[in-house]
DNA sequence: TTGACATATTACTGATTAGTTATATCGTTA
DNA sequence: TAACGATATAACTAATCAGTAATATGTCAA
């Protein structure tokens, strides 16, 4: 009995303030979307913009929150300011999370079948 | 050059909300304090009250939600009702969130020593 | 049934924030 | 310098939501 899994990992309060920030910043579809579209590699901000469909100023206060949160890089080129990805964990993140919503799909489906 | 990473997952567009109502629901510090409570095990919602310090109303608020986000089970015991961890995502972002904390600290103190 | 206790729900309030519009700033070229 | 195009910021509005107080629901015992 009382078999333990691995981590088990406590969080201090100043640790589980930030985590939650970081959650916080993620919970936007709009800047998942931006996340995404960062996948394929560098755009800049007018690239993003015709990408997801959002407003020139909505994508420029979203990045600002991507970059606050350390997900994003930025480097101006000229007059254009590219970002990229700063941070593999938004992949392995959404890794974790598809992978969930799959078990929670295959629950619902054995929920309604009986 | 071009050198992918692994998975590099494309979500959904509906994928792509699911996602975002999760992390919002982790984004709540109460919360995040609610599963580190229910990594001891399982406890019922005067527990959770005493060991969290927040009100009655607010830990069963919470805990409805984190049902409906399938992150916690629910059963009852008598006049008491005991809760768990349902899923073992929240160890796994929890982790995965550590990791970046610690290399942004990490980072942070890199770019305060030059 | 009634009373006592554990939990859930409702109605409300204050605070936060996504999105918009308008404007400001920055970098380039003429 | 001035004019332009790209990006950032400010002010505002509407919607969302955590927390509280009061009340409802549910379970057991007498």
């Amino acid at each position: 009995m009382s078999v333990k899994k691995k981590s088990n990992k406590k969080l201090s309060e100043p640790q589980l303030q930030r985590a939650s920030m970081l959650f916080a910043t993620l919970s936007e579809p709009s800047r998942l979307r931006l996340l995404q579209a960062l996948q394929e590699g560098s755009l800049s901000v007018g690239e993003l913009v015709e990408v997801t469909g959002l407003s020139q100023a909505n994508v420029s206060k979203h990045l600002t929150v991507l970059h606050g949160a350390r997900l994003v890089k930025k480097s101006r080129a000229g007059v254009f300011v590219n970002y990229e990805l700063a941070d593999s964990v938004v992949d392995q993140l959404c890794g974790l999370v598809c992978a969930k919503m799959e078990r929670d799909l295959a629950e619902e489906a054995r929920a309604l079948n009986g």
